[in-house]
DNA sequence: AGTTATCCGTGAACAACGTTCATGGAGTAA
DNA sequence: TTACTCCATGAACGTTGTTCACGGATAACT
């Protein structure tokens, strides 16, 4: 394939791409169209698949911004804030996640939403980008659990990670639960300020 | 419309909520076709159409019976076991909760797959099975916390189930945790083991 | 019992979907 | 300039959920 080539496939990729995004933003992963694609950028149905497998890679693609944009508010919810306690950093994490799905709850939704019964084996850049959010919340685990041993702290990681996107997943979903902002900052709090306490 | 219309018209209503029920548990919930499921119980497609205002219904009405089940699952998991503490009790029920996930995944997932922007206002006995769900929980937690308000306690209730439900989710995607059922249930008791602890 | 009216099961039809493929034109190499 | 390669094209295919005119079956009434 000639550098032309290369190039003029991979500025319809990220016009694909940005497209989607857009899409998924205004209406939705449901309402992402080959045919609505392919006008909006100016080039025919079968083009698409030349670029992307299928409809599935392309969102998976727009996955993998909105991943990267978590990856940076999170990161930067501690900035300035090293200096305070465990359980605090876990809440302004936590809270930056929750921001981020309550301004995005389209584009969030997708990470979760997408089919993943058909799907391969995880993208290498999925896992890695979890496991770079995952070392931000062990860090915090660890200075409240100094004797845990490493796996048993990768659990409780994943646990707490699983528990506050529980509480945000359904917390966003109307619903079942039909509760203001607050509410689930509330409970996000409720819930982290536990953790580490010793018993009396 | 005469009873025996009505009684026609249930027995249809029956069949299919039970063919689609059974596909569900087979394929998941987005294998549930029209022409397969008229097939199945031997009417035409449009015969659906008269029982069920669309598919949708059709789910809705499947994910009723697994609310039920559920339920069951969660209550039974503490009969004989009310002279336990709270915590444990806690545990108990939520491990009734992931035994119902993993035994049942289809039609577990149902129940959140299920697309809810076309719905109407939420059914009532969708919000009255979580009612119940929820005060199965709420129970221990005023053991836990006597002083607390019941709003507040509502909300901590709310918190917990999300929480719980959060690291079942994702547990059982193995596209994100990959995590054995053992170290979900260890995920479970660490987090509510910690609940209620006072500060040292 | 016979006649009329009402209902509702039927399956072809419709619109929209993701995906594919023969074709032809644009771009590249000789 | 010529010949060859590649890929953009959009019609076409197979499915999907949902609808609707039709006609037979059932109910209501005399």
């Amino acid at each position: 394939m000639t550098p032309k080539a290369q190039k003029r496939k991979a500025e319809l990729a990220e016009k694909l791409m940005h497209a989607a995004e857009q899409q998924i933003i205004m209406s939705g992963l449901r309402s992402v169209k080959a045919r609505d694609l392919a006008r909006q950028v100016g080039c025919s149905v079968g083009a698409i698949y030349n670029v992307y497998d299928d409809l599935n890679a392309l969102v998976m693609a727009v996955n993998g911004r909105t991943f990267s944009q978590i990856d940076v508010v999170v990161t930067a919810s501690l900035t300035g804030n090293q200096g305070r306690g465990p359980n605090e950093r876990l809440i302004l994490m936590s809270n930056a996640y929750l921001s981020f799905a309550a301004d995005n709850t389209n584009l969030w939704r997708a990470l979760f939403d997408l089919d993943m019964s058909s799907d391969g084996p995880v993208p290498e850049w999925y896992l890695a980008a979890l496991a770079g959010l995952f070392a931000n919340i062990a860090k915090p685990l660890s200075e409240l659990f100094p004797d845990m041993q490493p796996a048993e702290l990768d659990l409780m990681t994943r646990g707490l990670f699983s528990s506050v996107h529980g509480i945000v997943l359904l917390g966003l979903e109307n619903r079942i639960s039909g509760v203001g902002r607050d509410a689930i900052e509330t409970m996000i709090t409720q819930l982290l300020m536990q953790i580490g306490n010793e018993k009396k």
